[in-house]
DNA sequence: TTATTTCTGCAACATTGTTGCAATTTGTTA
DNA sequence: TAACAAATTGCAACAATGTTGCAGAAATAA
């Protein structure tokens, strides 16, 4: 399925920016620091890309991998709409090269704490990626 | 130990801001967001405190518990030092009165990836705390 | 093609991060 | 205690990101 048909699906118009910003953001198994983002559509105004990003996110297209000195990272999402936004998937930094990856576990995590009702998870993974451990 | 001591301690010498910082964070089992500390802390020059932090985390004082939308939480470490930051436990978020808590898992937690070599785990957690589901 | 809805770019301002530097403070030594 | 050296602080300055309002442009529906 192209871009323009997946931004229909999410009941996005298809403009250039979205389209831009679904290129950039390859196949999903990585996510990109706004940063690099933004470097690589320089064309467009960085408040549209604000706006874009948010826009997407909230359609369930991308999602913000993790948030680290500030710089906020984005990626693919795979199945996700509006009202169902489903990540259970880690996210792994390579402390080399500096890349984040979007992981998927064979098995599930899961654990309880006293008192407290947990909803959601997020772990973050840092180390060596196997491209710098070579 | 007082404030003052830990200071010293951790090759540290004792201003008013590092001990005005400690005691605003408190017992350590809660987490303060970068605003709270700045609005507590309004009689210095936020310069001064973004330094401090910093500061404060080299020497093992105090960790960065979590990233949120722009917004940094701090909270006190157990133990830590400049050379050796040992950080196992997890961030639980309250959703409700967005409380950030330091938990302790009574099991530990540790999983695979293929290929890659992970170093460190951060987890995050987010639901309902227990003074919100009362 | 026209109309309607949505999106984009621009201006503007807030917040946080970051560095240099001179003045002040702290810890040390005589 | 006084003088000294080293570390810390406050201030200015600038960069980066977040955020909103609004008018013109673009995308879809009719
Ligand atoms: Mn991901
Ligand atoms: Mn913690
Ligand atoms: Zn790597
Ligand atoms: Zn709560």
């Amino acid at each position: 399925m192209d871009a323009a048909t997946t931004l229909k699906n999410h009941d996005l118009r298809v403009t250039k920016i979205r389209l831009a910003i679904l290129e950039a953001l390859g196949d999903g198994h990585q996510a990109k620091p706004y940063g690099e983002l933004q470097a690589a559509l320089g064309e467009f105004d960085r408040t549209t890309l604000y706006r874009t990003l948010l826009a997407l996110i909230e359609k369930g297209l991308i999602h913000k991998a993790l948030e680290e000195n500030g710089e906020s990272y984005y990626a693919l999402c795979g199945g996700c709409t509006t009202h169902a936004h489903t990540h259970d998937h880690i996210h792994f930094k390579c402390n080399d090269c500096g890349t984040v990856e979007c992981l998927h576990l064979s098995n599930e995590i899961g654990f309880s704490l006293p008192g407290v009702d947990i909803d959601s998870l997020e772990i973050t993974a840092k180390g060596t990626c196997s491209a710098c451990s070579a």
